[in-house]
DNA sequence: CGCTAACTTGAACGCCATCAATGCTTGTGG
DNA sequence: CCACAAGCATTGATGGCGTTCAAGTTAGCG
């Protein structure tokens, strides 16, 4: 499954499409350039690598090129007075650096080893010119992280550091089902204060999310990057006790 | 100033352009659609008055039209199991009601009385396929609407209530010179439990950071709809806390 | 095998949630 | 015009949970 990730034929922007109904299980992530496009995408990227973290750019730095993740993760955040807040969380088909004209607006760092193309943003700016069909990519991918924000910020306003956590578990789960993973067991790549900062906890506070999940038997972790639910009705009270309805 | 918000020659969808370079002070935002366009748009819409804390729609319902602020503010919100968390106050210019094909995604409440146009989705979306220039424009909302619930979950994160209100005083101040309204004072249209869903807090920890900004003399209320920042270094030190440069 | 960085755990403190009571203010009817 | 009521907002007291700082522990890598 989920072939196109390594196929390397081109740069692939990969998502959802919101406009076309269905099942919310059943819409997986798919290829949303053609062949021809990725083609002539391909042609003015170029193949990069980077270190676990290893910085790709940083805020306010001239916006030279955008990146088309391959393969790993990339985190997307901003440097607070107190620690740093991490925004988002990118994956192989996801595009970043493309926000603003001029420079970038955050600040971004391997959060694995990290493969992806960089598109100079010129070159790119031309091929958009020219095929007004990537508009409605381009929307597409829009609503897919405005609504990613907005449910970030539907994590952040609940109280406890387990929901947080158990809507993080969650949302990692959906990812991997959207890319027709196997999900017998919760795959996080990142590294626990990358997680911490995504949910606006400290580390050792995220530490004791984990342990009580462990404890009360919700969850087990075969390791730091592995996660396996073990009470899948008590982790859904937990992650979906924001909903009214259920 | 800000003359086109009353003149009602049909619907005005109002945003900075992130494309047009330039101080951030100085981009105000401005129509987005020709005169021919919001007559267009006229044709199928209607004037509609909702009184304040009126529902407009609510989450799950079926999805028939958008909606254009004329004046007055709507609140975006979800009811979760414990209080309401508010994701965004709309303003006049703004449009909601176009996120999802189908049922609405969130619940809208008129914060304050609010005159409206209502815009068919069945209708509108013929328009939007007959002018291609409109694509522009909703890529431009789109990116304002993310660029704006990324601020939010910036605020989010913050862990002190006096910081968050501090926050989302100066994100209205900011509101209100790009609109070009006079800001020798802060005007908070809505009331203070939509901040306090908003902000992510309670009413009693949202009532008490205002009395500890009050207290320190930071801020002074005229009334509970009327803020007007006394110490605006202490301000600024509280608002923007969170970059790592200042 | 030992080093380092990442993670976990412990104890004390502070801030916000909670619940409950009081005060303000807005609108309505006498 | 005032009295009253209902909603909105403020204030108080208490407890829980996350932060903070510091000391262990584990895992990853040479």
């Amino acid at each position: 499954m989920a072939p196109d990730t390594k196929s390397i034929a081109g740069p692939a922007i990969r998502a959802v499409n919101p406009w076309v109904p269905g099942n919310p299980e059943k819409r997986a992530r798919h290829q949303l350039l053609s062949d021809d496009e990725r083609a002539q995408l391909a042609k003015i990227a170029s193949i990069v690598r980077f270190n676990k973290g290893e910085e790709i750019y940083s805020e306010g730095g001239e916006a030279g090129a955008a990146f088309n993740i391959v393969s790993g993760v990339v985190a997307a955040y901003r440097a607070l007075s107190q620690g740093e807040y991490v925004l988002s969380f990118l994956y192989p088909g996801d595009v970043f650096g493309l926000s603003e004209e001029g420079c970038y607006s955050n600040s971004t760092r391997a959060a694995t080893s990290v493969v992806a193309y960089r598109i100079p943003l010129s070159a790119l700016r031309r091929v958009l010119d020219n095929n007004a069909g990537l508009d409605v990519d381009v929307i597409i991918k829009l609503c897919e992280g405005l609504r990613e924000a907005q449910r970030h910020a539907l994590l952040l306003v609940q109280k406890r550091a387990t929901t947080r956590l158990a809507m993080f578990l969650e949302l990692q789960e959906h990812l991997q089902v959207a890319n027709g993973e196997p999900v017998s067991e919760i795959y996080l790549p990142m590294d626990r204060s990358s997680i911490a900062g995504y949910l606006g906890l400290t580390l050792a506070a995220l530490s004791r999310a984990f342990r009580t999940l462990i404890v009360k038997q919700v969850i087990s972790t075969r390791n730091r990057h592995h996660v396996r639910i073990i009470d899948r009705e008590a982790f859904n009270r937990l992650a979906d006790a924001h909903f009214v309805g259920s």
